[in-house]
DNA sequence: CCCAAGACCTGGCGGC
DNA sequence: TGCCGCCAGGTCTTGG
């Protein structure tokens, strides 16, 4: 589900509820995610008081003195703020009791995400060690981009999508921001001409900042933290469109499969 | 090192 | 209505 305008919209949700607040306690319902949640997650956090909350790529950050949680939202999670004890549902696996009364509640119908706790620098622990720029950052630009892409013969979607080359980016994203810069998805990365790179990099800027203007892209399930869904998914000009007519030319989009996901584009405005 | 494919898991959908 | 196969927003792991 989420790719980073959710995980971005979530963290923006989360944040001000979170900030300087004491955990009460953690109550895990079905620890089996993608890694089991700590045993002892619960008396981890008791008693400690977030400090901030922040992102890295589609991982969620909530720092404390004496360490961080590690939250990753996979294909089909999601967090939301709850000001009343609603009961939980088949697939609200954890809760966090706040000192104000309020709960944070992990959601996960699929359990590809995850709920770690890390002592010490969690940049450095093995999921996160080794990624690549952030894509709203300057340190992602066509100077770095198009060094990164020379002799990569890999489909510049794949590439695109690769968290060791720039995080974040992943199917939705790809597909648009390949289809705003006028690049077909299948070309080897590094064949790409100079120009197509810089027109890649600014389309991926735009597409993943707008995206979070919208508060996100609901398909099927995502919500934000307050339980609403995200606007973008008006704005998609190729996914989920495949033989439909392109919004900018008369062509029909065409739809095939790259690294085993679905990959949208428009045979005439994409060369 | 690079790349492709398999793995994890549940639910929704179209087809028969 | 029921069952079956396929598809889904991610990314880690394995194997060539």
């Amino acid at each position: 589900m989420p790719e980073l305008p959710e995980v971005e919209t979530t963290l923006r949700g989360i944040s001000p509820f979170l900030q300087q607040q004491r955990i009460e306690s953690v109550s895990v319902r079905n620890g089996n995610l993608r890694w089991p949640v700590p045993a002892d997650i619960s008396s981890r956090l008791r008693g400690h008081t977030v400090l901030r909350v922040r992102r890295r790529g589609k991982y969620l950050l909530i720092d404390f003195s004496h360490g961080s949680a590690v939250i990753h939202l996979g294909m089909s999670g999601s967090l939301r703020i709850l000001t009343e004890n609603a009961a939980p549902g088949k697939h609200d696996h954890i809760d966090v009791m706040l000192g104000s009364g309020h709960v944070l509640r992990y959601t996960d119908p699929r359990r590809f995400g995850c709920f770690l706790w890390c002592e010490g620098d969690p940049l450095s622990m093995p999921q996160l060690a080794g990624m690549g720029p952030e894509p709203l950052s300057p340190e992602f630009n066509a100077d770095y981009m198009w060094q990164q892409s020379r002799g990569r013969k890999v489909a510049v979607k794949q590439w695109l999508m690769n968290g060791a080359v720039v995080v974040g980016v992943g199917n939705i994203y790809a597909n648009e921001a390949l289809f705003m810069a006028g690049v077909r998805p299948q070309r080897p990365a590094g064949r790409l001409k100079r120009v197509e790179v810089e027109r890649l990099v600014e389309a991926v800027r735009a597409v993943l900042a707008r995206a979070i203007e919208q508060g996100g892209t609901t398909l099927r399930d995502f919500v934000n933290s307050d339980g609403k869904p995200g606007y973008f998914a008006q704005e998609l000009a190729v996914y989920g469109r495949g033989g439909e007519v392109c919004g900018r030319c008369d062509s029909r989009l065409k739809e095939l499969r790259l690294g085993q996901r679905s990959t949208v584009f428009c045979p005439g405005c994409q060369v």
